[in-house]
DNA sequence: GCAATCTGCGCACGACCGTGCTTTTCTATA
DNA sequence: TATAGAAAAGCACGGTCGTGCGCAGATTGC
């Protein structure tokens, strides 16, 4: 990895973190060169264009969610215990100063075409299908009734994040924190098996 | 009311419907004016800033609001009807074009602090006031467990629609709506009293 | 250790932003 | 209908945006 990619890289780190708080469109070229110590040509020469540079950010945060939420939940035992390490180690990402990038950038683009929403399409996408897919062990392992519905599971489960991120973030309440866990909890028990009496 | 006042309100009824796509900061002064078919200095003359606009199309907006879905759902009898009207009433309003423009907004401002931050808190916080309020009716009706908690059920209640928005709007996923109203059934199962048996 | 390539800087550009000031056009009232 | 006042337009400003070009210095492969 030669010097180039060295910055480039330190670069999107830094990107990613403002994105978190200001979105990528918020995010300009100018300020992103001063955080990191360079001119803004300086900067800009190593992606060629604005929307070059938010594919980019979009896919470095794609890699750190797959390295702190993704990868490590898959390593937790198939069933119940997957799908809680999924939602513990998400709520920690969200936690993260700023947000999930995610959040903030769907709300962005969902109304603006291009790469950058097509992009975020496909990932959104990948999102949801691995949350029902973790689900999917927690049915085999009979953990969870035989007609759950997956894809109903990932909304919902999304949801509970959803809620949690806009109330602690906007409203500042600290117990949103407590109250996404019970709801969570409440969607496994409704997932449950009934007791057979 | 003047001429002044009328085409001020043509302006914001415009704004809010851009602020839905947008956002509030992504609307700009040009743009807008163009669409009004009034002259960036013709229009700009009715706010003095472009704080003073974002702040007014925020109040527009919650006007909007409670005309479209907080007034008629208070109208309805106390306790789960109302409750499911609520609901009912804060979808149609989700799915006019571009979505709620708090949703937008919120997730704009959540990390720039001034003046549209704290009124969108205030917007929000009586958001989740009048879920919590609407709830406790049906507590006292009987409808909904005596233990039941109000501030727990406006948040679940703001995460369906929340997951909802995100998955129609960006994964443009029809069956999210279906889904959305599953999930909330499944909230108001759990809120009503255990049968005796 | 030299040469070639790569990295970053300085500078400038055209466009658009929010915002004032001045002038023209319209509106409402006496 | 004349006129005071409101509404809108015209124009210009300083600033910042994304982007391009040419050059100096650093890095790297031989």
């Amino acid at each position: 990895m030669g010097k180039g990619d060295e910055t480039r890289i330190a670069v999107l780190d830094q990107a990613v973190d403002v994105a978190r708080r200001v979105g990528l469109s918020g995010l300009t070229i100018g300020s992103l060169a001063e955080q990191a110590q360079l001119s803004k040509s300086g900067l800009f020469g190593h992606f060629r264009s604005k929307e070059a540079l938010q594919l980019q950010i979009l896919e470095h945060a794609r890699t750190r969610f797959e390295e702190a939420v993704a990868r490590p939940a898959l390593r937790a035992p198939r069933g119940e215990p997957r799908v809680r390490e999924l939602f513990d180690r998400w709520l920690r990402w969200d936690s993260l100063p700023g947000g999930c990038p995610f959040v903030a950038a769907a709300t962005e683009f969902d109304d603006q075409p291009g790469a950058v929403r097509d992009r975020l399409v496909r990932d959104q996408r990948d999102l949801f299908d691995m949350i029902a897919t973790v689900f999917r062990t927690g049915i085999t392992e009979g953990h969870f009734r035989e007609d759950a519905d997956p894809d109903q599971f990932a909304q919902d489960f999304y949801g509970v994040i959803l809620a949690r991120h806009h109330t602690i973030r906007l409203l500042g309440d600290q117990r949103a924190e407590a109250r996404a866990r019970s709801a969570f909890e409440a969607l496994l028990t409704n997932a449950r098996p009934t007791p057979s009496r």
